[in-house]
DNA sequence: ATTATCTATAGATCTATAGATAATGC
DNA sequence: ATTATCTATAGATCTATAGATAATGC
């Protein structure tokens, strides 16, 4: 993923830099600072600071903090939108979906080098500045809730409130995520899990899920 | 909460206004933009705004704007926590105990005059001068990670890794928050279908559930 | 005298720009 | 010439204080 160069041919960006450039230990240490101490409480200076460069170097790499924190939605949604309307809308059983959605997206977020636990909060989703990113987010949370409601309206699932249920996997996802993200020492069923917990939740026969994981094993290529 | 008549002859704190007290139109007010944009995003004076009064104002009823949010804080811990403990601590099996503190937590969180779900964000109890509310929020959690834990050594629930599982649940609890906290139209059975979905998530047989739900009725006085 | 508000503003930030400087590539 | 950094600082906030003002209670 960052080998390739998300914009082109830079090719000489490693000019006084051995080591990872300067662009990409913005994006990774502003991340961590997002995550903790969210968007609006984290200062340019302080991003510069665990970077180790002046304030205004900042503004060399990126035209404003706001486009630091697109970069990083950027770098998530980009990525995992496409993959969900392509699960939602594939066929087979909304079970089967689901549970590819949720395991790949956590084995997705945990294992990208940026924490994104800081992106999808309401201070940035409700600013007017990401609003393009809230929209592809709620896209994102209207396929999850499609699958949850076809799997309740087939029987597969039990009568569950979908935009409840739609809420409470976003839920896990960002705590998750909260706990895991950036570092290592997650478990590496991690995205299995939280799909089992997941799919055990909301299946009529808990019994069929070893044969649920089975076929949505066998639908990655 | 008392309606009605023209002007009461309640304390002194009406005086020039005969509606609800000015401290806590406060609080209502900032409960809500920090739920939507953030501690750090809202400002002293967007709170003054909402209110309906000049952002020095404000500095009669609370010390600093931290007070504000120490004051939520307290609202809803200093009510929760000591539950939480008591039915941590309590004897019964861990599933009944577990289905009582969600469903509890759910419930007391939608149907709190303030709109909770700014409050436990990583850029509030990641702050310093939360600190000690951070601290009664890990005994919370660790409360429901160690009733998750029992649940799992005893058999009760299927084999899941409890710290992962105290952030699933806090996840769906804030999310759930995101969703119904302050307004209207909650489902009025928030709690029961929260706790049901969490509780068919780990149950090692899930057919249990209408008796573990019977037997937390029972435990309400 | 007490309660609750207001206007005015101090002092401390915070983001972003301007312009200088140094190193590398041609 | 280009790339990447720096110092200095402008301009816009933001929190909190000082002190005035008005209404009510005794």
């Amino acid at each position: 993923m960052s080998a390739g160069g998300a914009s082109g041919g830079r090719g000489r960006e490693r000019a006084a830099n051995a080591e990872r450039p300067t662009r990409e230990r913005i994006l990774y240490e502003a991340s961590n600072l997002f995550a903790r101490q969210g968007y609006h409480g984290t200062t340019t200076r302080e991003i510069a600071a665990a970077v180790g460069v002046r304030q205004p170097s900042l503004f060399y790499h990126f035209p404003s903090k706001g486009a630091i924190m697109q970069a990083l939605l950027a770098s998530d949604l980009d990525e995992a939108l496409p993959f969900v309307l392509a699960v939602a809308r594939g066929r087979g059983p909304a079970s089967v979906r689901l549970y590819r959605y949720v395991r790949r997206d956590v084995d997705h977020l945990a294992g990208s080098p940026y924490n994104l636990s800081g992106l999808y909060t309401e201070e940035v989703m409700g600013d007017p500045e990401f609003a393009p990113w809230a929209r592809k987010r709620a896209r994102l949370h209207a396929a999850v809730e499609g699958m949850v409601r076809e799997g309740v309206t087939s029987g597969e699932f039990v009568s569950v409130t979908p935009a409840l249920v739609r809420e409470a996997i976003a839920g896990i996802l960002v705590r998750t995520l909260v706990l895991y993200s950036g570092r290592p020492g997650a478990p590496t069923k991690l995205g299995e899990e939280v799909a089992a917990f997941v799919l055990r939740a909301l299946l009529s026969e808990p019994e069929r899920l070893p044969e649920i994981r089975r076929r949505a094993l066998a639908s990655d290529v």
